[in-house]
DNA sequence: AGGCGAGCTTGATCTGCAGCAAATTCAACT
DNA sequence: AGTTGAATTTGCTGCAGATCAAGCTCGCCT
């Protein structure tokens, strides 16, 4: 296969955890098994996350076990920080997963008299928020295929390996992330193969390459 | 018809806008007649509102005109204060609509040295953000019934006239804040009526009263 | 009073995606 | 090398909700 995969393996990350509240908060490293709960709906919130490498998902269940991923967090990226006293969601290591992690109380104490700091947790959740939004349009108003090329330009762009990513997640986490089911996905992912909008191998068809993001870009609309 | 309409019109607010910046801003009144737009999307973020009597939509277009509405704003709640320079939806006086208006900058200015006015405007956006978070599995999960039912229980308590509603929305508002179709919308109301789960009337079958708020409850799962 | 139009309901039909099932691939075992 | 199981693809069938089309109600106009 004419496929090649970038060596470099972490992607610019947009600020160290600690550089939030400028190196004087401590920060451990701690790592999680593939599948394995980083913390659960309703839990306190103990800790602030920042992934090193690996990724992870999270989610909200109904009770007969539907489920609604809210988002993936990749290498960089930070989750956890949520305002209230208990998470509203579950977080679980999609791979095994290199995370750095501080207690949020020690965050928010050394952020809150740093110049700009709180601006950045603010930024935080705004991000978040942006997100969501966006995801509230997706899950509502576009159709499958649509949907499986949102995900796709999204990924490529957060995930940013020059010429093939490789998708962390499974198909029935993409379906639950995309508000469809796992074949669904799956056909799109073949149709726009088909199409020859993108080329895909790999043990479990997850290394992927886009071969027309102007294509993909039109099914945005 | 048995059903009564509450004669007290605005709910408990949860505070003044001036409030969130102790007093010392300088607001203003405005009205805007229904259907009137209130900011569109990318335009400068000049002014945050507060809705006095009334009632806004916001929402996000597609190209082919699609319509997500991400939330309606009722009496006493606050909306328009976005991070960015720039708003990320498009704001619409659903019926005639008065509304506190003040200068995002003038707000912030005076919250940033107030003691807990920081904490309040992560708290707003917070709160946005969760409610995001649970519309997400809405669109991404339930069933047109289901999303229905959550809607006027929603409705219900952010309304909460003790024995009858008024909704400000059309049928094709709440079709597309739930990501379903008029039609499915208004089946869906007569399905809980014939289950006696609500009653209906009014010139445009908007006066509501929710009559077993338990198996309504029980199709949120 | 009569006509008009906006909003809603209801019926009939259609369709995109779900649901089910079988076949394939590949990693990880024994 | 053979077996097992997880993940994926693909085909077939079914259904929830979309789409199309009347028909109704009520406020508002002339």
């Amino acid at each position: 296969m004419l496929l090649r995969t970038n060596t470099s393996s972490s992607r610019p990350v947009d600020g160290h955890l600690a550089a939030l509240a400028g190196e004087n908060v401590f920060c451990s490293e701690f790592r999680y098994r593939r599948g394995t709960e980083v913390f659960g709906e309703g839990e306190e919130t103990e800790y602030v996350y920042q992934i090193i490498s690996g990724a992870v998902r999270t989610y909200k269940l109904l009770s007969d076990g539907r489920r609604q991923i809210n988002s993936f967090h990749l290498p960089g990226d930070m989750f956890g920080l949520e305002n209230g006293v208990t998470h509203r969601f579950t977080a679980e290591a999609i791979v095994e997963t290199r995370v750095r992690i501080t207690r949020r109380r020690s965050l928010l104490d050394a952020t809150r008299d740093r110049e700009g700091g709180v601006a950045k947790v603010i930024g935080l959740v705004t991000q978040s928020l942006q997100h969501a939004e966006n995801h509230m349009l997706l899950l509502g108003r576009k159709t499958a295929l649509e949907r499986v090329a949102a995900f796709l330009l999204e990924m490529d762009e957060r995930l940013s390996q020059p010429y093939v990513m490789i998708l962390p997640m499974s198909r029935r986490d993409i379906a639950d992330y995309l508000g469809l089911t796992l074949e669904t996905v799956s056909r799109a992912f073949s149709s726009l193969r088909d199409e020859k909008m993108l080329q895909f191998d790999g043990p479990t068809q997850r290394r992927i390459a886009l071969t027309d993001r102007g294509r993909l870009g039109d099914l945005n609309a």
